[in-house]
DNA sequence: AAACAGGTGCTAA
DNA sequence: TTAGCACCTGTT
């Protein structure tokens, strides 16, 4: 009924030579709503699935280089709706960037289910983010972000980020502008990055630029390394310590055995896991890979998400 | 108005 | 090794 309502508008959409639609089939339920609202991603604004009131909910942002539109007529579903540019992107190319980005292969029901059962606290915090998934970033856009995220809020960041896309990023369709290479930030002056409100993190984040547009950071080694490895690697960069490699290694290259911990997270370990005792986040880290092994990653999201969602 | 926000680097003990 | 402090900018 409501795939009808859609493939209908498709086609006159089409045919006005506008974004074209198609439906993304997960293996397991996802929720667009807490994996993109949870704050692992800051690219992601609300807005209208245009002529389709079935879907309830939907967000836009870019994602593999192109604008899109996802959306989801239930709040946790199987199927995710997608809005794209036909003029800048092939419905296959979507269809696998989407698929790719939430993380598809990603046994969810396992990951609920095992963490479920290791405690009272996660069984509450997995039933209240249940459809979340770490999603996949770039690599780049996922440490660029996280130097931003210093002491920083999250709308902020957002917002920094928005800035940063709008000014210095290019045309990737539904009138969205793709997040800036490090080679194109590298080539920006501190003003231009202090004119995007990146605030003292703009010295950072063009250290962080000029380190891996000039090879001294490589990107692409990082998948090859330890986790230890690849954690050292990514602090030699100002203003990368250990919560922001974490995270980069978490979002940017699905490393799940990682547990980043913040503020928040430090409160949740100190709160459910060692008796209201103050922890610091070396203690909080080393509690959370040992309680939670190759699932730290999700464990952290599912408990920030939950924390937060009491605690705000 | 003052404090705080997904931390980190620097300095002093 | 660790504690204490400053830090852009926007909000409350």
């Amino acid at each position: 009924m409501g795939a009808q309502r859609v493939a209908e508008v498709d086609v006159r959409k089409q045919a006005l030579d506008e974004p074209g639609v198609l439906q993304v089939q997960l293996p397991s339920p996802v929720s667009l709503q807490v994996s993109l609202e949870c704050g692992q991603v800051f690219r992601w604004k609300r807005c209208d699935f245009q002529g389709c009131p079935d879907i309830g909910i939907a967000y836009k942002g870019v994602t593999g280089g192109t604008g899109l539109i996802m959306g989801q007529s239930q709040p946790l579903s199987d199927l995710v709706w997608v809005r794209y540019d036909p003029g800048a992107v092939s419905p296959q190319d979507v269809r696998d960037t989407v698929l790719r980005y939430l993380s598809a292969e990603d046994d969810i029901p396992s990951i609920e289910s095992r963490l479920a059962a290791s405690g009272e606290v996660m069984r509450e915090a997995v039933t209240f983010g249940r459809g979340l998934r770490i999603i996949k970033q770039d690599p780049w856009e996922a440490l660029a972000s996280y130097v931003l995220s210093i002491n920083n809020s999250i709308t902020n960041i957002s917002r920094i980020i928005g800035y940063l896309s709008e000014r210095l990023g290019e045309p990737c369709g539904l009138g969205e502008k793709s997040f800036p290479g490090p080679e194109r930030i590298a080539g920006a002056d501190l003003t231009c990055l202090r004119e995007c409100k990146c605030g003292f993190r703009a010295q950072n984040l063009l250290d962080a630029a000029r380190k891996v547009s000039g090879g001294e950071i490589d990107l692409d080694a990082i998948p090859t390394m330890t986790v230890d490895e690849a954690r050292r690697e990514l602090m030699r960069i100002r203003g990368v310590g250990p919560k922001v490699a974490d995270c980069v290694l978490l979002f940017g290259y699905h490393k799940l055995e990682v547990f980043p911990v913040d503020v928040w997270v430090a409160r949740a370990v100190s709160r459910y896991f060692m008796g209201g005792r103050p922890v610091s986040p070396e203690e909080a880290r080393a509690e959370g890979l040992k309680r939670f092994g190759q699932l730290a990653g999700y464990a952290q999201e599912y408990l920030f998400y939950y924390l937060r969602s009491q605690e705000l």
